[in-house]
DNA sequence: CTGTTAGCGCTTTCAG
DNA sequence: CTGAAAGCGCTAACAG
């Protein structure tokens, strides 16, 4: 660049004009590639803005054409791995597209995490993708309502500038208790985060305890409480384990969890898969790296990121067809679980 | 909310002056909390703007006070879980300060990564905290020079508008390699990344060669090439040990790989750590939950980003007292070495 | 093809 | 304590 290098303060499309001996109106026409302009002009005009080192901006472009090319992504504050791969799907896919992101992290906290709301609203984003279990239907109709399209990932949603990506794995789990009864009688016990890991595995839980109510195995269904920590996880197993009961079949909403599930078992000298069983519907690398390897639902969230941003992007450009877009999660046998005879 | 939860159109200051029957400057005092107001007028503005769910414009309040309460975050595109770790302190403290947050994801082609300080500029963000190996000290020195404050972590830098958290893993490093040769004669092998990990990973394979050298092992340093990913690198190791050979001293950059290496060992009946020994530089949650655990250099990437992200309002409010904050790395013995006698 | 002129929604002197 | 009016930097008709 050059000598304005040192410049204090930032140059306007005015000063461009002046320079270059043009009217607002044209530099504006080039900075936006309008094709109404001499190549010559244009090259003029492109010219004084690299020699002042001109950027235009955002802000004010936002300002007067009413949009911004800003989109929100809204997570929990807690950033597991699994968000993290989401999030990293919604940054490429949005980069494509041109689109700025604004992070919005919810607080752990209900009340607090609504809040978001009206930041997401003030914050002018063109959308905005949620991906937050604590937030309401009520909180993602106020977004709608403020002209903010909203794509939502974990629920099935509709409505005018909503579009929804449900994650499925109700079936998939009731397959699993189904299949796990055909092939043992160990109770299931499902691990339950005490704070509010919300809806989305609230309802699970049901689905579970339903299943094995239906086949007749109500008795052997159990809730386990835990804290959302390897670390805690890991110490209450070991408690759990130290007499070398308490077998059964463990599922794990994350797999960082079920891995202290795993290695608190291995460390009592439990055997894995023999005695105790252990699945986890969200899967990350986690999953692979821990021995043994663990069994996992199948969701690949940097996916289901990726196709929640570019459905947000469509619902920006007023050309989204489907508008509901589910993800069915499979089954990823490893070794952490007895295969069939 | 009201009955204009289905307004088409988001209502302005205008409308909220005009119902309430005050000015616009009137309205704009009560937003932003100035003291000259009457409690009585501040009650009557507030009871409309809720009435009509007025919520302002934070692109219209940035434009006219020509700041944002944004600030940018740069980081690499493959989200390691030290980053989210570091992006997550960096969110919650920018959330405590009143900042949104705007994600800059670079690219991992060197040429297009640098593109990025033109994105961070004319996105008006007050200020920017950058995690990128790729930027160059002149893509920073630009941001400057547009008047962008810039926290810089992982280098050591400084100027107007600058401030750094150099991340120093050198004399740890140093210290461990005296350490390893003292205790045996093994050959010290770096996992050096194909992919350019950037400036910091490469300043540290020379450390760790100079100090071979100068301890006069120079002949039983190596440098090993691996891919950027825990299964590619599992993979690569299980050929590397299928016959038993290659043992060493294993010095891997992040933890995800060197599980790589710790499962390939186990997969091939090599006993970690008295055969093979390895250590992360980078430490996540991985290194806890792998069997053997892993021994590494410990910084807490939250609190480095969230230092960061302090610094910067500092550095935004002109009150930055030490521009510079280095981290420094300590040794967390875990079972992937071998212990002193 | 280019220039003039209103705004976009809000803040901020400056008067009163 | 409150209001009028001039911007903030840029875009978008509307003329020419």
């Amino acid at each position: 660049m050059s000598q304005e290098d040192y410049m204090k303060k930032r140059v306007t499309i005015y000063q461009v004009a002046r320079e270059s001996g043009y009217s607002l109106a044209t530099v504006s026409r080039v900075i936006n590639n309008k094709d109404n302009v001499t190549e010559e002009t244009k090259r003029k005009v492109l010219e004084t803005i690299e020699r002042l080192g001109y950027k235009p901006s955002a802000i004010a472009q936002g300002l007067a054409k009413s949009f911004t090319t800003n989109v929100g992504i809204v997570i929990p504050s807690a950033m597991y791995s699994y968000v993290a791969n989401m999030l990293s799907g919604m940054t490429d896919i949005a980069k494509i597209y041109g689109y700025r992101t604004t992070l919005f992290v919810t607080s752990p906290i209900q009340e607090q995490a609504s809040e978001v709301v009206e930041r997401v609203i003030s914050s002018n984003v063109d959308g905005v993708v949620i991906f937050d279990d604590q937030l309401t239907e009520a909180d993602i109709a106020k977004l709608a309502s403020y002209q903010v399209p909203v794509a939502v990932i974990g629920r099935d949603l509709t409505g005018e500038n909503v579009a929804s990506i449900p994650l499925k794995y109700e079936e998939t789990l009731r397959e699993t208790i189904r299949m796990h009864f055909e092939r043992g009688q160990e109770k299931v016990v499902f691990l339950k985060m005490t704070d509010g890991n919300g809806a989305l595995m609230n309802s699970l839980v049901d689905v579970a305890k339903n299943e094995c109510e239906k086949i007749g195995k109500g008795d052997l269904f159990e809730v386990l409480d835990i804290q959302d920590s390897y670390t805690k996880t890991y110490q209450q197993f070991l408690d759990i384990f130290k007499n070398r009961n308490n077998f059964g079949f463990y599922i794990s909403p994350r797999d960082s969890i079920a891995c202290g599930v795993l290695n608190a078992a291995r460390d009592s000298n439990i055997n894995v898969p023999e005695e105790v069983q252990i699945i986890s519907i969200i899967g990350t690398k986690y999953s692979q790296i821990v021995r043994p390897s663990l069994t996992i639902f199948d969701v690949d969230m940097y996916e289901v990121g990726s196709i929640a941003m570019r459905m947000l992007t469509k619902l920006l450009s007023k050309s989204l067809q489907t508008r509901v877009y589910p993800f069915y999660s499979s089954i990823i046998e490893r070794n952490s679980t007895r295969k069939a005879k």
